[in-house]
DNA sequence: AGCGCATTTGACAGCGCTTTCTTAAGAGTG
DNA sequence: CACTCTTAAGAAAGCGCTGTCAAATGCGCT
């Protein structure tokens, strides 16, 4: 039974210090080749592996970086993910992600849970948590968030402009001739979902359309209720020729209920979506919707929390989304 | 500033001894009633939150599982590691995400990765890191594995039935009356694509029909790929009454293909997908698709490692794959 | 009151590593 | 050649917690 190989065995097989070997793994100090050379020879032979936990006790950094995020299986968080797995790639440092499903609660003890595991940073995607808690954080920790903006952290946050989507969507639409465009809101207690319906309602008021709450049906983000919403819109008396979905997902659904009510999108109804998921360009017809730089932002952020650990400022960058031109919406035909 | 609250504080606060707080914490040994309420209420006034390297290190349990994901932001392992976020849900393990991209190298640096952060246990999904390793390492933890099936370990896998799965998919084509059906690979290097590929080519066998080389194009399991190949099917002069993806993103990519060039699924075309992603319920027309009970496995594999943690057998359960019939296959109009 | 016994509590030695402080050489100088 | 200045290497003290072992306490009993 090999017993683990910690730091000791290959100082005392190399006939060295610890402190020696440390300084080798981590290049703190100047060692002589010669020993620099059978040390990590030894290394290599008895396959010895740092162990994190020690190494982050002993010296308060455990090259980690907590990602707390909503869903770990939602395409739009995951892209952020992937953006940030890839900023950290090779900086040493490593994402931990734990999802909070915009439960306060369970929001509340991710945080607890990550500060626990001692990362060394923080990168907050959305969510419910109050701010003020993430002011405590930041207190302690480097913090950046995503898709939200808190009060007195804004240059460490990269917030969405859900609002100026939703407009342009809209406005888009209105461009196009539609005058009756009905809106498939998200979850109502979602920042989010309600800068959406702002965004619309801006866009109807400044182009002088009335807002019709018949034309505003609820959703919650998911492809189901997108159908509901939609089949609720092709039943209820109000006429529509055009619908703008509150994400991506419910357009999907909206599609197919437009679909099954054997509306044609775009030649009966134009449909724009919002997010830009990577299966968007491959609906049919492909949706044009409100794209935002999610991969870009995940990277961003991380890029951010890497400088701020460096003491630097987070300098994060502005982005801003831009509709998608795409299949499913077409100027209004006169008929 | 107010330095960090450790289990000696608390302990000092509260008049009593180190070891009588962390027995409280762990519930290791009785405490006595006024003792046990005194420190907790101490802990909660000065907000203690136990560190969980110390923890790790001294009891050498970190209560961590890692899991070797692939791709973070994929639909369908994304789905799989929800499935295991619930069932380690509330046990106080928690699971530690890392993705290896179906690079063997990144794969094995994962696995370094989480062995060095002292994980008691390892969760392998798909991937191509060498059985060899993976045998190394179930020899010093608990390990299950998932989308794989290593010799040596049957009992620690859940692997996918990928040929009797796309071996229904493509008897149902046949069943419904097709006699020329394309199929599209995905990328070659993956067990997975090439056990769908046999599936197929055994369902064409046991039927009697030919096997045409023609009409099997290779893609790389993403959208794109699937435009590509369903494009060229179209172009080649090979004539082919339906479609067998080597899962539901190519699917997505071909249906578009196929609408572009003005033919009609199913009515021109049957398709067929694998996986059933979420989205596949809602694409125009809803997708007749292989259904792997992703969440499902997710879950068994954490379960599993539950019960090696506890020192009790894995106890895998085996689940199959099934057909999902939706609305992308018809029968064949003899025309 | 005095005894033994079962319990609760405390002291202390690590877990594997980093880091400060020393010490021991070597290098450089007049 | 004696002496100081560098520089490489070692000794040792933790980091915050657990878990073993021993001491102390309280209890029932004769």
């Amino acid at each position: 039974m090999e017993s683990t190989v910690t730091l000791d065995r290959v100082a005392r097989a190399a006939g060295v210090s610890p402190s020696t070997v440390s300084r080798i793994i981590n290049g703190t100090a100047k060692v002589s080749d010669v020993k620099r050379e059978n040390v990590l020879r030894i290394m290599s032979e008895l396959n010895y592996h740092p162990n994190v936990l020690a190494r982050g006790l002993a010296s308060g950094r455990t090259m980690g970086v907590g990602v707390l995020t909503q869903d770990i299986s939602s395409p739009f968080y995951g892209t952020t993910l992937r953006g940030i797995e890839t900023a950290l790639q090779g900086t040493g440092y490593h994402p931990m992600f734990i999802s909070g499903h915009w439960r306060v609660q369970e929001e509340l003890e991710a945080i607890d849970f990550l500060l626990s595991r001692q990362v060394d940073g923080v990168i907050v995607l959305g969510g419910e948590v109050p701010d003020a808690r993430l002011l405590d954080v930041a207190r302690r920790l480097p913090l950046t968030a995503f898709g939200r903006s808190v009060p007195g952290l804004e240059d460490q946050c990269i917030a969405l402009d859900n609002r100026a989507g939703a407009y342009q969507a809209t406005r888009h639409l209105i461009e196009l001739g539609h005058r009756h465009i009905a809106h498939i809101a998200g979850e109502a207690s979602h920042r989010d979902a309600q800068a959406r319906v702002e965004g619309y309602k801006d866009a109807l008021r400044d182009e002088g359309l009335p807002y019709d709450p018949d034309l505003v049906q609820p959703g919650d983000f998911q492809e189901a209720s997108g159908f509901l919403a939609a089949t609720r819109l092709v039943e209820g008396r109000t006429f529509f020729t055009a619908v703008f979905a509150g994400n991506d997902q419910m357009a999907y659904g909206a599609r197919l209920a437009l679909h099954r009510k054997g509306l044609r999108v775009p030649d009966d109804v134009s449909l724009v979506g919002f997010d830009d998921l990577p299966g968007s360009m491959y609906t049919t017809p492909p949706l044009t919707t409100v794209q935002q730089p999610v991969e870009d932002m995940g990277r961003a952020a991380a890029e951010g929390m890497l400088r701020m650990l460096r003491g630097e400022p987070p300098a994060l960058p502005r982005l801003s989304v831009r509709l998608v031109l795409r299949e499913s919406t077409v100027r209004r035909r006169s008929s």
